[in-house]
DNA sequence: CGGTATACCGTACACGGTTGCATAACCTAA
DNA sequence: TTAGGTTATGCAACCGTGTACGGTATACCG
């Protein structure tokens, strides 16, 4: 009597149903306990017996063509904010929080913005539901309408969404205008802002924020676009202050530009906050572990990705389930860089 | 004539056979492009008009079900990595050359040393193959006997693995030893070693690098274990040094610890490297974003993913292929904290 | 005009599960 | 003994796709 298989052929339900002279139906029925037909307890412990002697593991491509559900769910984002820690943080632990759930298992889905949803890998491997991080308003839309049909839907992210969906938003106006009204109440007249995607910018409360209290105080804005990496950042930051040295603040649009930043700063031996103060935006670890700690605006990405995936399972278990949303606040902390 | 499908209904094959008249094996054929039996050209465009205007989308648990493939590669790496930079990028990177295969999905799976492989997500969901990152002689053992059985198997990271097994391997020892001769080179003497992993150490290049230059030295060991996080190395190296100041050099096991570890320094106000010097390992970005910037052992993260990710497409492609494997060198990198 | 090669396509089954329905087994009560 | 009600199990039909095999129509050749 083996204990366990020793790998080469696969055994199905089929197998242990020979093995033990019975239907592979009861096999089935006796591992799924199913509610509505009650199998003996005797067969039960019989046919777990056998099963894990004989080392079954179950197809689970077989049981999903025949459920319709894969156990699966996808998470979408985009390929530029992938490369960037939050966005690398906030994959973790969606991975970590879906495991956590029903074990579901968790497909990332990278896609670029200008490829349109078709080619998506998720209608490919079709996944019971999707998590759409920072999704806009028009992919949303398209999403919605597109191949992917009825399906279960949860957006997160800052963005404001559509009406009506399932939605973990982050509300990140408030960490954002906190930061601004930071900057101008600690007397900076000349606050640039610092960003990587000037083309989304409109729909950016960071950057609407920043445009509306520049507005107050009668400044210009000042906008310097860069590459998103701490790199290039650092880079670009020394080529703007060569060209215009009068800048006393720096609001960026997240923490990887503002420590690159913050480091063509060290470069070029500007004292901060001292000559210029500096705030970031998303609230990662790396901020704290600089010599001057970064003042920057946090975002709750734990729990967005704990209720996300809450919401995800709950409408997978009831599709009518009325639609839930929520509201985390953004907040800012005041460190040392400003 | 609709463009899409509208989306409530799913089409198959069967679906739209019916509506050409003509047979979904046909249909199949015309889609796939099977080299076998051949398919009038002029039947393949009406088939792909057919199934682009219905929108029609493959059912890979069907396809997964008979040619007995997934398309899913699975990725292995402990929790408690997971939750370090490090590793973090490797998960993204391998994410990005997965897609960049042949559309492969991954799927990470992540598990607990104490865990059997037995509850694994990678057996439920049937991956083709799976990359076993810095997976322990033991648990791979484990996992070739196991329930897994023949199945494609990659592994990385830098423990000496099996033998007859695709791997990609980055030689640690190198640069550890490198690391050390520079400590010792530039006159450090009383040098410590800081872990979050004394269980393991005795397979670790790093430790083993350490120990054998500290017993060449006829110097005693130094030994400070601590948590995994920044935070915790932070405090701990303080309250180490409250009871032994005793030290000028610090070899951390890890970038993060070593970011942590220089921070505690900084609280205590000591001069790095002046006072003591520093080195950590991994090359994570992070390390030249501190005002002393870190040295550090850099490891060929993104050659790693990529190969291993080579390695594991030319197994599915051909089971039979004799066994690759490489091994990538690790380098240290002298910054200004050592 | 019959035979054969070729190109194209349809039929049927398999993959490994789930599940409605029929039925056997068992038990109880009349 | 038998009717009737539970309980436990078997049968068979799927789910959507791939593919071996066989069939038909056309072309070509003698």
């Amino acid at each position: 009597m083996m204990t366990t298989n020793t790998g080469t052929k696969k055994i199905t339900l089929r197998d242990i149903a020979k093995h033990l002279d019975i239907s592979h139906a009861t096999v089935s029925r006796a591992l799924n306990g199913t509610a509505d037909s009650l199998i003996s307890q005797k067969t039960i412990e019989r046919v777990q017996k056998a099963a894990s002697e004989l080392g079954y593991r179950p197809n689970h491509a077989a049981r999903a063509l025949v459920t319709g559900r894969t156990g699966l769910v996808g998470l979408w984002l985009w390929t530029e904010h992938f490369q960037g820690s939050y966005h690398a943080r906030v994959s973790a632990q969606m991975h970590l929080e879906a495991m956590r759930k029903k074990q579901q298992l968790l497909i990332d889905l990278v896609a670029r913005p200008e490829i349109e949803g078709s080619d998506s890998r998720f209608d490919a491997w079709n996944v019971d539901g999707i998590i759409a991080h920072e999704s806009s308003p028009a992919l949303e839309t398209q999403l919605r309408a597109g191949h992917l049909g009825k399906l279960a839907v949860v957006s997160t992210g800052t963005y404001n969404l559509l009406e009506g969906v399932d939605q973990v938003r982050i509300d990140m106006a408030t960490g954002a205008q906190q930061a601004m009204n930071h900057l101008v109440g600690t007397g900076r007249k000349r606050i640039a802002y610092v960003t990587d995607d000037l083309r989304e910018r409109q729909h950016d409360a960071r950057y609407l924020a920043y445009s509306e209290a520049i507005r107050e105080i009668g400044q210009p804005p000042i906008c310097i676009e860069t590459e998103a990496t701490r790199s290039a950042a650092r880079q670009r930051i020394k080529d703007y202050l060569a060209d215009n040295p009068n800048i006393d603040a720096i609001f960026c649009h997240n923490d990887d530009l503002a420590i690159g930043v913050y480091r063509g700063l060290c470069d070029l031996n500007i004292k901060v906050p001292d000559r210029i103060a500096l705030v970031g935006c998303d609230g990662i670890e790396d901020c704290e572990y600089l010599e001057i700690p970064l003042s920057t605006i946090v975002l709750p990405m734990s729990d967005m990705c704990r209720l996300a995936m809450q919401f995800l399972d709950d409408r997978l278990e009831n599709p009518e389930r009325p639609v839930q949303n929520v509201v985390l606040q953004s907040e800012l902390i005041v460190r040392e860089s400003s």
